[in-house]
DNA sequence: AAACCGCCCAACCGCGCTCAG
DNA sequence: TCTGAGCGCGGTTGGGCGGTT
């Protein structure tokens, strides 16, 4: 709770409503900046990197604190990290009232989810409807079905502020334009895919053809493009298949993610992928998920899902 | 009712970057 | 050019809480 250092008292652990106000009023005076003189000042007995910490993560303005990820923030989320790895103040900056804390929190208790998932072999199903296996099969619906998304420039985000309670952040996709991954994929990349759920109905709108856009896209309101160049950095981090740190894309995608939604790094990696697959590597993907898999969840479990269109309808 | 378990989240720590002196 | 302070970021931890057994 606290400590030592150069002789002086520095509390530790968590802050008190008093601290806050002193922090807030610090904010107010000098703006967010110069941290470390709280202390030196001798307004508070913490460092000046855990009143930033404090600041950015709790006091902030339009801050969602208390509300819980949207199935589209978490979607949002797993398509950034799929695009940036575990950038997460990026990825924050895609998500209005979000703070980089929350996104790694709620990937970590993603990652484990699935983790755990992953480790619990099958039960019998009559064992299934009960108890931690509930657990299991809610926690497997709701690996939410992902998207490519096209961010943005950054000017845009000034207007994410007014954004901050809408039911989902994408509420307004001007932030973003979607991609269905299927639209990158292509239909015999994985076999799986259509066997697979998806909760992606929206009309699909082509992007004139550009050659510094891997993607194509589409936006979920019917509105004018803004047919903005994908971020070169949004592309830095996904490395070829020729790359040594290709396979490691693969790290943070469980099975049962793919088996879920194989949309998720697939559409990332599926422009750069399709020379791989075409030399006769995409069949590695049918031996990762079994078709059994499938027989191990209730037979209603994607009953709300709407069938995902035949290969021919895309 | 109590113990157990898992999830969520606030907060800390260490590392690396930036920049002023 | 070097150095140290300040800051930002990602990883990790621990406690509270709610659900289940």
């Amino acid at each position: 709770m606290q400590g030592q250092n150069d002789g002086a008292f520095i509390k530790k652990g968590p802050w008190t409503a008093e601290e806050d106000e002193v922090v807030m009023n610090f904010v107010k005076k000098y703006g967010p900046r110069d941290w470390s003189s709280i202390r030196s000042q001798g307004l508070l007995p913490r460092t000046g990197k855990s009143c930033r910490l404090r600041w950015v993560n709790k006091l902030r303005p339009n801050l969602k604190t208390g509300c819980k990820f949207s199935a589209e923030e978490e979607r949002i989320v797993i398509d950034l990290q799929a695009q940036f790895g575990n950038k997460w103040a990026r990825i924050a900056t895609y998500l209005p009232g979000r703070t980089d804390n929350d996104v790694k929190n709620l990937w970590s208790t993603r990652q484990k989810r699935l983790a755990r998932i992953m480790q619990t072999p099958s039960p019998p199903t009559s064992q299934r409807n009960k108890g931690k296996i509930k657990v299991s099969h809610e926690m497997a619906m709701r690996e939410v079905p992902t998207t490519n998304f096209i961010p943005m420039e950054e000017e845009s985000s000034s207007s994410r502020k007014d954004q901050s309670c809408l039911p989902s952040c994408l509420g307004n996709s001007e932030m973003f334009k979607m991609v269905p991954l299927q639209d990158l994929v292509k239909p015999n990349w994985l076999n799986l895919e259509t066997n697979l759920p998806t909760l992606e109905a929206s009309p699909i709108h082509m992007m004139p053809s550009n050659e510094s856009l891997p993607n194509c896209v589409f936006s979920q309101l019917p509105q004018p493009q803004l047919n903005l160049p994908f971020l070169p950095e949004s592309q830095e981090l996904i490395p070829g298949p020729g790359d040594p740190d290709f396979l490691d894309l693969f790290d943070h995608l469980e099975a049962s993610e793919i088996e879920s939604n194989p949309k998720v790094a697939i559409g990332s990696v599926a422009p750069k992928l399709e020379g791989s697959a075409q030399n006769g590597r995409a069949g590695d993907n049918d031996a990762m998920i079994p078709d059994s898999f499938f027989d191990n969840f209730p037979p209603d479990m994607f009953d709300c899902l709407e069938p995902l269109p035949s290969s021919s309808e895309w």
